[in-house]
DNA sequence: GCGATTTCTGCAATCGATTGCAAAATTGAT
DNA sequence: ATCAATTTTGCAATCGATTGCAGAAATCGC
């Protein structure tokens, strides 16, 4: 039988029959502990599988050593949504977060009040928070930037914004690909995707940049708001789609919306790219698996958790940080 | 200008002119506080915007009301893995813990050692831990599990196992699956998917006992150890198809796996369902968005989210818990 | 062998809360 | 007005660590 196992500092120092403030210097390695006394203190403490509480030398130190990332769902999407492209995205965080030491907090918050992020800051249970999308809660966003420093937003870079948003270029996204399907010799564009939300108002922006640019008149009937995630998007897509037969070419806010349009098309029995180009959003990781392989913008995810923590942490240093967006690419495959 | 923001209970009153203690109960609703002074401190309180500080609360009360859910990349899997089903789990677990009131700690690991969950456990951080999938990791979850009861595993329980795993009958699942692609008169089904992996490997013997049962000898070259989310994996799908036109149906070990088999039968010129039946595993969100949509095997994984919770706190009441397999569900689409 | 340095170790305060116990204030009865 | 019973409040210890300062032990020179 082993030794009873070693709850604190305390018990360990009794052990070794010292005080604690010497067990907890010879286990932070400092040099006012002598060679000899610190090497046997740490055999004793991996003899008894001592291991520091966290929580208590955080709360000595002033820190967490954790940061919360928050996914608000806003609106109606107040289902049990698992966008992929978040989920990707948090994925990446993870690992940023976890190389630098840090833990990740998960949140998923509907912001019934606008109390949500305050009573997250305030709580003490983070040293920073990172909120992945703004959904509809832009106002929240800033006025608690103003008051909280070590705070990043994945998002859409408005003017007039006080926080720091750091994402692709959404408007050059949504340039990029209509562009592409003009260049394909694609007249009539739709759009599917709902504007009101800030990523993609942009890429509509862009989408009726393009338009523009190409000296084609946009069509208003070519839109189609659709709710990201809602359930009714696939029926709403097949419905718009067979309203609209003149359609060649479709920009996706998402790549889940692109493939519904593919499989709304193919039940139609249009061929996609012949028939009708479609191209999506975010490159998530199945739109090179989908039937047939997506053309897309690509949003690099990884670059974009390396930009947010980098943001955050320059921000839990005390120095405020400007927003950023980087430019998306053009992922050739084959559905447009 | 607003008073000097409070920081703690000693700064709160401070200004109401009491004693901590005083605070502390106000705060907690304690029946030791008159009417009075409760109201009073309350009303300071939100004046003030104090919250207070959940770290030292914790702390004093000998809990961190904070549950670690741990991906273990087990393998080479090593590379950013974003599998949708595990991040269609881990939206359920926050759901599940946030209504309980738990923080979710995110971690992922790569496991190095065989210590890494000692690490954890022992670490204060956390008051239980799930882990989801086993991976190559039972050793060290068993353990670990004999001395720490507050964890809990999503995977397959397996025989002689000491620790709580929670899932469905994978068993079961490669049964149905594969008795449906019989039922639909396919003979020469193939299988898709590494049967190291314990999940994988209990779906691969209920493959091979539908095969049995349906009097059929299972041919081994129409196995592909298929390495879940590699980079190689389609190549692997398509060169192995082409090696064995013969196939008439696939059981695919996942979602994923099944989607990149349905591209290269598309590539290959040959029709799902009508020249090979595909039937997935999982029913990932996007499952219902392929073209054409995925008949596959359902976990639900809304249940398993509440099961692990449910069990995990029970452990951390103090009762250990059995192992649960619970029954997965074919979901009919169109491409078996 | 003795005092002056240098090296090592320990006491006690601290982080921000909670809580048992005792003291103070209030209330009520006489 | 006095005293007992009751209600309110505060002191101080505690959770498990870290760290400034002071005191003890070791080392050194002569």
């Amino acid at each position: 039988m082993t030794a009873p196992s070693i709850g604190n500092l305390a018990d360990l120092a009794r052990i070794a029959g010292v005080s604690t403030s010497t067990v907890s210097r010879a286990l932070a390695d400092s040099p006012l502990i002598s060679e000899k006394t610190r090497t046997r203190i740490a055999e004793l403490a991996r003899e008894h599988g001592f291991q520091l509480n966290q929580v208590a030398r955080n709360l000595r130190l002033g820190r967490t050593q954790a940061i919360a990332v928050v996914l608000p769902l806003g609106d109606e999407s107040a289902q049990h949504v698992s966008d992929p492209f978040i989920m990707t995205l948090l994925g990446f965080l993870a690992d940023a977060l976890t190389e630098r030491g840090y833990d990740l907090l998960l949140t998923r918050i509907v912001p019934a009040d606008d109390q949500w992020l305050d009573r997250l800051t305030i709580s003490g249970r983070v040293d920073g928070v990172i909120v992945i999308g703004q959904s509809d809660q832009r106002a929240v966003l800033d006025r608690t930037a103003a008051r909280y420093l070590p705070l990043v937003v994945w998002g859409e870079a408005g003017i007039g914004q006080k926080h720091c948003a750091i994402g692709t270029d959404n408007c050059e996204g949504g340039r990029l690909a209509t562009a592409h399907l003009l260049g394909l010799g694609r007249r009539r564009i739709a759009f599917l995707g709902n504007p009101a939300a800030p990523e993609i108002g942009a890429r509509h922006a862009g989408y009726l940049a393009a338009l523009a640019d190409a000296g084609i008149t946009a069509e208003p009937s070519l839109l189609l708001p659709l709710q990201l995630g809602s359930k009714a998007a696939f029926g709403l897509t097949r419905d718009f789609l067979a309203a609209h037969p003149e359609i060649d070419g479709i920009v996706a806010a998402s790549d889940v919306a692109a493939m519904g349009a593919i499989r709304a098309l193919s039940e139609a029995g249009r061929a996609v790219p012949e028939a009708v180009a479609v191209i999506g959003y975010d490159d998530v990781p199945f739109a090179a698996h989908t039937t047939p392989p997506l053309t897309t913008i690509r949003q690099d995810l990884g670059k974009g958790a390396e930009l947010l923590v980098a943001a955050l942490f320059e921000r839990m240093a005390g120095t405020a940080t400007p927003s950023v967006a980087f430019a998306p690419e053009l992922v050739l495959r084959a559905s447009a």
